[in-house]
DNA sequence: GACACGATGCTGACGTGTCATCAATTCGCC
DNA sequence: GGCGAATTGATGACACGTCAGCATCGTGTC
């Protein structure tokens, strides 16, 4: 690259309002998460915690939501703190650790959710027309793809960085 | 709400492919950037400072790049410990405080900005087709727009939240 | 000019994310 | 069985972002 491609008007007009439409989505998604009490971070973990019928070994949850072992532990043990989520010895592998949510936990999951769909429906869905959703979708799975996230999106593990999924909290146990 | 309007398969898909994206173009930015030795944060503040001819206000900076005044306190004095930016008192205002670049942050900024380009063309632009930069920018502006974002999208301050934007570094002092 | 009020920038506390590293355990291979 | 390598989870150090609060200074009003 000798001289840098810079950024047209037109792509420099996309590329700001990308930004800014991630920041929309992240304001009010972490806002009305914030309203119920929890992070996107605590969001992102209840979600699988609660959908889930028996404890989960940390690295399980840590790949479900394509976290790395250090973030999940720092963050389970400070959920831990506030009690929404008790951890535990895994009884068939030493090393291993079980985790699995509190009632205040599985109580904070299941007041929060609906409030979380319902922001990303208004924020980013209702904003759709016509075939934007399969338009939108299509961009979406050939930029991930083809900037090949090495793991993550071949072993399963969805998207984690700040922005909560949308997921229905699970069963009673 | 009485019963959450919980995301059809066709919704869920593009929520998931959506935070992969988002994901994708994370770790390729920030990666690219900390390979120049600077971290998205850097990356905003350094680049309207390249771009100004003279000393920029603390004030002003922040408003640029839409930061609020204590989080651009806390990155300045990072970014001055090594040696990116000088802050000097103002002489018209006595509360203001100027901030520029020194020549290691110049020399920075400049070596980073083509690879940051690139990136973002490699990772984002090379991957749409026909007319999706049309309606990617209708999508996100609607979507920006009814989001409402108090202030950030009405006073000119293009993008914060970790994502650098693509600007060219400025002109020579 | 005095005084209330806002503007400006900084700081401490705290939650969060990444990196390097460690101890304990299990696995693979001979 | 034994032994080196890999796995698992935790931790400390550090960078980053938000919030509440503070000291200082300018502005408008009387």
């Amino acid at each position: 690259m000798t001289q840098p491609r810079w950024l047209n008007p037109e792509e420099e007009r996309l590329w700001l309002a990308f930004l800014r439409m991630r920041r929309a989505l992240d304001v009010a998604i972490d806002g009305q998460l914030a309203e119920a009490g929890l992070s996107p971070a605590d969001y992102d973990v209840l979600v699988p915690l609660s959908q889930s019928a028996e404890a989960l070994r940390v690295r399980d949850l840590a790949a479900l939501i394509g976290w790395d072992r250090s973030r999940i532990a720092h963050q389970l043990r400070r959920m831990e703190q506030r009690g929404l989520v008790v951890r535990s010895e895994s009884s068939t592998d030493r090393r291993g650790t079980l985790v699995q949510l509190t009632d205040l936990g599985r109580t904070a999951i299941t007041a929060a959710a609906p409030g979380h769909v319902e922001t990303v429906r208004r924020v980013l869905f209702d904003q759709l027309e016509h075939d934007d959703l399969t338009r939108l979708t299509a961009i979406a799975e050939r930029v991930a793809d083809a900037a090949g996230l090495t793991g993550i999106s071949r072993t399963g593990g969805p998207a984690p960085r700040g922005t909560a999924q949308v997921g229905r909290p699970g069963r009673e146990p």
